[in-house]
DNA sequence: AACCAGACAACAATCATTGTTGATTGGGGT
DNA sequence: ACCCCAATCAACAATGATTGTTGTCTGGTT
């Protein structure tokens, strides 16, 4: 994702106002951590503007996704994840705390061997890993972190 | 997945009884394509038993999964799909016609280089690629094939 | 033959998400 | 400063896959 600036300077420019909510949606986005769900943008930007509707985040949110500023994650949480890293990357669900952690592409090797011999073609390669975080891989099981 | 007579045996085993629609649903997934929808396995049993409740086929899919003899697949497209292919690999999700295509594993070369170094430990990896099947990459598109 | 797991109908409930409607507000071009 | 209409709001209803419930009946297994 880009800067909130960039942001609201692509909504006037594709026609769309730069309300409060938007704004603050974009900022919630910006600072959080990268993989939440609407939920979660929700109580985010409530925090600072009370009366915004959990529709009305859904609604820019999937503006945003639209525009190519936002990733729609479907990792098999239950919930859309919204991740604000548009460079190519996989992803490690956490079995403890149900955490997402980005896993840089470069660091896997995804070769496609022999695939093209099936007779179909690739046009996107999602991987997504199962384990444990660094944090509960680290400390003591069962702490309740972000989830 | 086994056959249906070596699932009627774990049943039986597992102190569990062997009914008819047990049987039904053994035998249409042991027929059937290998990536269906509960709905699909209900329509395709309600051929022989029209008298099956498509909660019973639930109750059966989720019990076969659960003694690990059917894996369940969460793709994205909506619906659950039951894979009796019990051999480790992937799946590419064709854009067009919504068919699923195993992809063997030792076709792709999935080498995890530094993902320690995150912190993280790795229990699973399922890769999820989306394309195009044979089907639609040979035939004029559009053609309403399996779903 | 008899017990009880399993299946049944007929629902209600879940949960994330989208749709609807009608009223109100405020962004931005003039 | 004004005005238009996009955007937001509340307050719902609806979606669709899946699970839960309850009370009754049937048929597998011993
Ligand atoms: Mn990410
Ligand atoms: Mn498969
Ligand atoms: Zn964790
Ligand atoms: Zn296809």
């Amino acid at each position: 994702m880009r800067s909130p600036e960039a942001l609201a300077q692509r909504f006037r420019e594709t026609d769309r106002k730069v309300t409060p909510q938007r704004i603050a949606v974009f900022e919630a986005l910006d600072k959080g951590a990268g993989h939440s769900t609407a939920e979660q943008v929700h109580s985010s930007v409530a925090e600072n503007l009370p009366t915004i509707s959990l529709k009305t985040v859904y609604e820019i949110l999937r503006e945003l996704s639209e525009l190519g500023e936002l990733v729609m994650l479907d990792l098999g949480t239950g919930a859309v994840r919204y991740d604000h890293n548009l460079v190519l990357h996989h992803h490690l669900v956490c079995n403890e705390c149900g955490a997402v952690v980005d896993i840089p592409a470069h660091l896997t090797d995804l070769q496609l061997d022999g695939v093209q011999d099936l007779g179909v073609s690739v046009s996107t390669a999602e991987l997504v890993l199962r384990g444990s975080c660094s944090r509960c891989n680290t400390q003591d099981p069962k702490q309740p972190s972000n989830k």
